[in-house]
RNA sequence: CGGGCCGUAGCGCAGCUUGGUAGCGCGUCUGCCUUGGGCGCAGAAGGUCGCGAGUUCAAAUCUCGCCGGCCCGACCA
């Protein structure tokens, strides 16, 4: 491609909006556009660099033996309601209707915008898979998928609309279910590996998605809105809602005591101020809070200095669950918010459980509220004096806690969450009758995986991990081009000639080449180049007048070689990039 | 949905407090010059100052409403 016939709109300066590197990158070398929040055009170059990574996930989906299908973005309503999670899955669903004319009957078809494809697969499944001599079978696309994020941010990171690869697998039973996983994780692992970026496999909690089990496949980074816990040495590596950890043992155990005794805490409704003005630590404090889960009302219970992780919540087996208003606290405990506690609470018909973390197994001296407000309870012990209808992990997991496994510390670290696998079970598949007959003629439910790819996402992490204060540097098996050839003695007829050579050169051996031909300034054409970081840049300029020389240089090392005219295409081959 | 902030040329911004000719840099176009790191000179085009109403002799500027956007938080398959 010549530049002058491309549309290659590189910006000297980032839109304001664009607040990360490879945000800001991808808009100044004129890879993206904002269409509105969340909505971004590929440009050519940004669409190329798109499909060298699709292409790298279909030759390694197709080399596992996955087969391409596409199915539709437009899916109606009603297919929704027949799957188990529709509720769940509506809060982020985009509902397509004419935007002329108000629906004309309540039985009027409803369409969404799909934000995965487990509902559409699963139904095309049931009809038409019916022995286990079709099985297993594993279907994948490259679809668009929409999800009305609350926050769109940073480009491709969090879209509205974005490019997914999903695949969905199909077996008679687990053993073969976790065949098919383990072959998808492998292809994961040969996609991320060509694709040129650092990543790593964390086990992880598997959400409204459901299923057994997890990994995700995550880009470590700073921007990463994901995070993960792992020991130092990488041995143990999951993702924050998933973590499991041994907290450390309280320092300094309040005093035990016969029975709570009740004291007053005037205006103490945290649990920072009980600690300030009545010596009680935070890791000797019982939190209580309140959830309205399925319609029922719960206490969760944790030490004063820990964090409720609501990923495990969900996977106490609650699909639908927010916390309780003030309203009915009030109601249902007699008191506010900062004074709540679970002594003496009944389960009954407003309180469906008391949940309590495991941390509080076997505690005393405990300090929680008394269910009035301005007065709180001391010489709590837990298990003499709640009445605990389950014990649960409920806790997030710190920096400088401990593996429950090896005993070693675990730190916390941010990541860019690229690829996700799921062994799902039969959750889907009884859902929608997907069902085979085995050899004996018996019928069973299909036992499903699912496993995606946000690949738009994945271009901006291997930017947001490949750059330089010069501009982007890409990997050269998702380069957009692999060659830049930079005429920067336009005006001279031998350096013209010379390039145009090398350009037909490189197009004839099959190299991915741009040719920057425009008459522009060398100090121009070097600034876009380095912006656009492909592998390598070859130079007709003043040197190869004086010497005859081609300078090659590479983005990565910032180094240079020469080579003949003659023997540029050899030169670029032999050197990895 | 809560808190903060912003909409002025393609991009980045000033002007608004204290109402009175709409500006700067970059980019774009023309010509010259130049040709190894966003060079220089000269000229030009480009704006319903987000939209609407109000106050006023007069509104980018003050008031109200609306729309759009950004940041922090909550949320997140």
């Amino acid at each position: 491609m010549r530049w002058t016939q491309a549309l290659i709109p590189t910006l000297r300066e980032a839109p304001q909006d664009a607040e990360i590197a490879s945000h800001q990158l991808l808009l100044r070398g004129g890879f993206i556009r904002k269409l509105t929040g969340g909505v971004y055009t590929f440009l050519p170059m940004g669409l190329r660099t798109l499909r060298k990574i699709e292409n790298i996930i279909r030759e390694e989906m197709d080399r596992s033996g996955a087969i391409e299908l596409l199915m539709p973005a437009l899916q109606p309503q009603e297919l929704w309601k027949q799957g188990p999670r529709y509720d769940a899955a509506k809060q982020v669903m985009f509902e397509a209707r004419p935007a002329g004319a108000a629906r004309k009957t309540s039985s009027e078809q409803v369409l969404l915008l799909g934000p995965t494809h487990e509902e559409v697969i699963t139904s095309l499944v049931a009809g038409e898979i019916r022995s286990y001599r079709q099985l297993p079978k594993n279907f994948y696309q490259l679809q668009t998928k929409f999800r009305d994020e609350i926050r769109p941010r940073f480009g491709l990171m969090r879209a509205k609309e974005f490019l997914m690869k999903d695949a969905y697998s199909f077996d008679v039973d687990d053993a073969s279910a976790e065949k098919s996983y383990k072959i998808m994780y492998d292809a994961y692992v040969r996609i991320f590996q060509r694709c040129g970026v650092n990543y790593r496999i964390v086990e992880a909690d598997t959400g409204v998605m459901g299923g057994s089990f997890s990994h995700e496949f995550v880009v470590p980074s700073t921007v990463g809105e994901s995070e993960i816990a792992l020991t130092e040495d990488g041995g143990y590596a999951a993702s924050i809602e998933k973590a499991a950890s041994r907290a450390a043992p309280r320092a300094s155990p309040g005093a035990s005591m016969a029975q709570p005794e009740k004291f007053a805490t005037p205006g103490v409704v945290t649990i920072d101020a009980l600690d300030k003005q009545h010596g009680v630590t935070a890791e000797n404090q019982i939190k209580t809070l309140i959830y309205i889960c399925d319609s029922k009302m719960m206490l969760f219970l944790l030490r004063g200095d820990h964090q409720l992780n609501e990923a495990k919540v969900g996977a106490l087996g609650i699909s639908e669950f927010r916390p309780a208003t003030e309203a009915e606290i009030v109601t249902a405990l007699g008191a506010h918010p900062g004074s709540l506690g679970a002594v003496g609470v009944a389960v009954s018909k407003a309180i469906a459980a008391v949940v309590a973390d495991e941390c509080l197994r076997g505690q005393s001296g405990m300090t929680t509220g008394a269910n009035e407000d301005g007065f709180h309870l001391r010489g709590v012990e837990v298990e003499r004096d709640i009445k605990v209808t389950r014990w649960a992990d409920l806790r997030t997991a710190c920096a400088g806690e401990l593996d429950p496994k090896t005993g070693k510390p675990l730190k916390i670290e941010r990541a860019i969450e690229v690829g996700h696998v799921f062994k799902l079970g039969t959750k889907y598949s009884e859902a929608f009758k997907a069902l085979y007959l085995d050899v004996n003629g018996k019928t069973h439910p299909c036992v499903m995986g699912c496993y995606g790819i946000g690949v738009t996402r994945t271009l901006q992490a291997i930017v947001e991990q490949n750059h330089d204060k010069d501009g982007m540097i890409w990997p050269s098996s998702v380069a957009p081009y692999k060659v830049l050839i930079q005429l920067l003695e336009a005006g001279n007829q031998k350096a013209t000639d010379a390039a145009e050579k090398a350009y037909a050169d490189l197009q004839a051996a099959g190299v991915d080449v741009l040719f920057d031909d425009r008459d522009e300034r060398p100090g121009v054409k070097f600034k876009d180049a380095d912006l656009l970081g492909i592998p390598f840049q070859v130079r007709f300029g003043k040197k190869f007048l004086e010497s005859g020389k081609v300078e090659i240089k590479n983005r990565m090392t910032k180094t240079s070689s020469e080579a003949d005219l003659t023997s540029i295409v050899s030169a670029i081959k032999d050197v990895p990039a």
